[in-house]
RNA sequence: CGGGGCGUGGCGCAGUCUGGUAGCGCACCUGCUUUGGGAGCAGGGAGUCGGAGGUUCGAAUCCUCUCGCCCCGACCA
C-alpha cells in the first residue's frame, strides 16, 4: 500500500476526551474516529487490525469444529418476550418500532436468536452437538461508554453458542472452547490469564473470563504465584483459617466500654484508640429479601458483595438505611457491633482469628474493647471478604497477587435456561423429549485490539504484536524525489509484496522526521529505511519497532531478512 | 439517575467574569528554500462561537430553554 494514497490521518494531539492510552493512540494513529458517544467509525488502518483479530478467531473456531453463521442484528421483541428478557434486560436494550408499530431491538447478545434458529431445525440427538458462531456488531446502550473501543455501545463481538444432548457433552465443549480461547489469545501475542468468573444462577466451575493483564483494566483478578489458581476478584476465595490458631487466648480479659466521641470510621477508631485496624471488627447492617442481618469483617478487610450474596443465597442485598440501623442497634450509623445484637450475624472467617477485638458499642459515641468472637457473640462464619494481595492461596501454599485485567473473552455453560423457556428440545435416544444443554462463548474483537495496545506501547506510539499489526513492514524512502532512492524503494516494495508480505510504503514527499514519527506512532513491526546513504553501500537499514538497534542489509537480501525477522517461511 | 465541567475553523486551546462585531498553536493551500527524527520564510483559505428564544443601539460574552459531550458518584463503612 502506498501511504500517499491511503486514508491515514495521524494526529499530533489527541482529543481531550480520550482518557486511556489505547483510545488516544487509536485516534492519533488514524484507526478510529468517533461518531457519537460509544460509537466509532473504523478507518482503513483500524479495520486491518480488526480483520487480523477476526481471522485468528475464525481459524481457531473453525479448527475447533464450530461453524460460522450470521444472525440478524435487528431482533423482533417476541423472541425476547419468550425468554423473559424483554422485561429483564433493562435500558441497555435499545428498542424501537417499525412502520407497522411492531417492536424490535438491536441485538446486545444472541441467545434468543440462535435458540430460535436451532429449535426450528434440530429435532434429534443424532444432530447434536452443534457449535455455531458469528462475528458481528452488537449494541448495548451502556450508561457510561468510555475508553474508545474498550467499552463502546456499538462493538464487534464473536459470539458462539453450543447445543448438546448431555451435560457431559456440554462440558467437553466447554473444555474445548477453553483450549481454543487460550490458543487465540496466545496467537494474538497477548499476556493473559484465564480466571474463574461469576457463574450466576448456574453455579459450579463452568465460567471463565480471559483477562489481558493491564493496569488500565476495569477488572481485578487474583492469581497465585505458585499454582495455576486465578479468579476474578468478585469470586476469588480466601483460605479458611486453621483451627486452633487462637490457642493463646487470655480467658480473663473482659470486655470494656470506651468513649469514642464522633469516631465512626475504621481509620478514626483505630488511630483514636491506638489499635491496629486488623483488630477492629466492622459491623455492617444489610437489608435482604430475607430480613435484616449483621455482617462482620475485619477492619483491614473489605466485604465482597458478590460472595456474600451467594453465601446467604439472597437476591437483594443493600446496606440498611439509617432508620433500620437505629432500630436494630439502638445507635446511629458508625457504632454498630455484634455484642448483644438480636438479628442473625454472619462473619468472615478472618474475624475468628481476632482475640482482643474492638467493635461498636451499639450506643452513640461508644465502642467496646477486649471483644472475643464466640465468647462475646455468636455468628455463622463464611468466606465473604475480598481477597487482598499477599493472602494465602486457597489451593496451595503460595500467596496471592492482585492484577488489573481487561476482559477480552468469556466462556460460560448456560445449561437449559434458554432451551427450556423457548422450547428448544430434541428427542433423545430413549425416545424422550429433552431441552438442549447450551453453552455460550464470547470474544470482544475491538476490545482485544485495544487491549493489545494497552499492553504494547511506548511514549512514541503503538508497538503491535506482529500477528495483529495492520502491515508487517513499513518502507521509508527518505527522499522520494531522489530518483535512485525511489527506484530502489519501489523495487523492494514489489519484491516484498510479491513475497506475500504486507507493506506500507511511505512515498509521501515529507521530511524524514515526519515519516519516522508517523511510523513510530502506527507501530508496524519492521521498518526499512532507504536513502542515498544506504544505497551508497548497496544496503537498506532495518529496524524493529520497540527496539533501538538498527542494522544494514544488502538490498538483494531484504526479502530474506524480513522473512527471518517475521519468522516466516518462503 | 445524582453531582461537577465543557461545547469557539479538522485537532488542541485563549477570549466569556467587566457586552463593542473573533484570536493563537498545530493541520490545510500556493511559492521559494530545505531533505535521516514532527523545517524556514512569505502569502492564503477556512469558524451560523452547539441550537432556539430573549435583554440591548450592539451578544461568543448577560438571561431562559434545549441538544450534545466529558468526568466523578450511584451500598466501600
Amino acid at each position: 500500500m502506498r501511504y500517499s494514497r491511503y486514508l491515514l490521518p495521524t494526529l499530533k494531539d489527541a482529543p481531550s476526551d480520550a482518557e486511556i492510552v489505547s483510545h488516544r493512540l487509536m485516534i492519533r494513529a488514524g484507526m478510529i474516529r468517533k461518531v457519537a458517544s460509544g460509537i466509532y467509525n473504523l478507518l482503513p488502518l483500524g479495520l486491518r487490525v480488526i480483520r487480523k483479530v477476526e481471522r485468528i478467531v475464525r481459524e481457531e473456531m473453525d479448527r475447533a469444529g464450530a461453524q460460522e453463521v450470521l444472525l440478524s442484528f435487528v431482533l423482533p421483541s417476541e423472541l425476547w418476550k419468550e425468554s423473559g428478557r424483554w422485561d429483564e434486560y433493562g435500558k441497555e436494550l435499545l428498542r424501537f418500532r417499525d412502520r407497522h408499530k411492531r417492536e424490535f431491538c438491536l441485538g446486545p447478545t444472541h441467545e434468543e436468536a440462535i435458540t430460535d434458529l436451532v429449535r426450528r431445525e434440530v429435532r434429534s440427538y443424532r444432530e447434536l452437538p452443534k457449535n455455531l458462531y458469528q462475528i458481528q456488531a452488537k449494541f448495548r446502550d451502556e450508561i457510561r461508554p468510555r475508553f474508545g473501543l474498550m467499552r463502546g455501545r456499538e462493538f464487534i463481538m464473536k459470539d458462539a453458542y453450543s447445543f448438546h444432548a448431555s451435560d457431559e457433552c456440554a462440558e467437553r465443549e466447554y473444555e474445548n472452547m477453553y483450549r481454543t480461547y487460550s490458543r487465540i489469545f496466545e496467537r494474538c501475542g497477548l499476556n493473559f490469564r484465564a480466571v474463574e468468573a461469576e457463574t450466576g444462577p448456574i453455579g459450579g466451575k463452568f465460567s471463565h473470563e480471559f483477562m489481558v493483564l493491564a493496569d488500565t483494566g476495569e477488572d481485578s483478578i487474583a492469581t497465585c504465584r505458585r499454582c495455576t489458581y486465578a479468579a476474578n476478584i468478585e469470586r476469588a476465595e480466601t483460605r479458611r483459617p486453621h483451627p486452633g490458631k487462637r490457642e493463646g487466648v487470655k480467658k480473663d480479659t473482659g470486655i470494656k466500654e470506651v468513649s469514642t466521641p464522633g469516631m465512626k470510621t475504621v481509620e478514626e477508631v483505630s488511630s483514636f484508640l491506638g489499635v491496629e485496624p486488623s483488630r477492629l471488627i466492622k459491623t455492617l447492617i444489610y437489608s435482604t429479601d430475607r430480613g435484616t442481618v449483621a455482617v462482620l469483617v475485619r477492619g483491614d478487610h473489605e466485604l465482597n458483595d458478590a460472595k456474600l450474596k451467594r453465601a446467604l443465597d439472597v437476591k437483594d442485598l443493600t446496606l440498611a438505611d439509617e432508620q433500620t440501623i437505629r432500630d436494630v442497634t439502638g445507635a446511629p450509623v458508625g457504632f454498630a457491633g455484634p455484642v448483644g445484637l438480636k438479628i442473625p450475624i454472619y462473619a468472615d472467617y478472618s474475624v475468628l482469628e481476632i482475640e482482643d477485638g474492638v467493635t461498636g458499642g451499639n450506643r452513640l459515641d461508644t465502642h467496646i474493647m477486649g471483644v472475643q468472637p464466640e465468647r462475646d457473640f455468636r455468628a455463622q462464619y463464611l468466606d465473604i471478604r475480598k481477597v487482598v494481595e499477599g493472602d494465602m492461596c486457597p489451593r496451595c501454599e503460595g500467596r496471592v497477587e492482585i492484577h488489573r485485567g481487561i476482559e477480552v473473552g468469556h466462556i460460560f455453560k448456560l445449561g437449559t435456561k434458554y432451551s427450556e423457556s423457548m422450547g428448544a428440545t430434541f428427542l433423545d435416544s430413549d425416545g424422550r423429549e429433552k431441552p438442549m444443554i447450551m453453552g455460550c462463548y464470547g470474544i470482544g474483537i475491538g476490545r482485544t485490539a485495544a487491549a493489545a495496545i494497552e499492553q504494547n506501547h511506548d511514549a512514541s506510539g503503538i508497538i503491535w504484536p506482529p500477528p495483529l499489526a495492520p502491515f508487517e513492514v513499513e518502507l521509508i524512502p527518505i527522499n522520494i524525489r531522489d530518483k535512485e532512492t525511489e527506484r530502489v524503494s519501489m523495487d523492494i516494495y514489489r519484491a516484498l509484496t510479491d513475497a506475500g508480505i504486507e507493506v506500507l510504503i511511505d512515498d509521501r514527499d515529507e521530511r524524514a522526521g515526519v515519516k519516522f514519527k508517523d511510523a513510530d506512532l502506527i507501530g508496524i513491526p519492521v521498518r526499512i529505511t532507504v536513502s542515498n546513504r544506504t544505497i551508497a553501500s548497496g544496503s537498506v537499514e532495518m529496524k524493529r519497532r520497540g527496539e533501538e538497534r538498527k542494522w544494514l542489509v544488502k538490498i538483494e537480501d531484504t526479502v530474506r531478512e524480513v522473512r527471518s525477522i517475521l519468522n516466516r517461511t518462503p
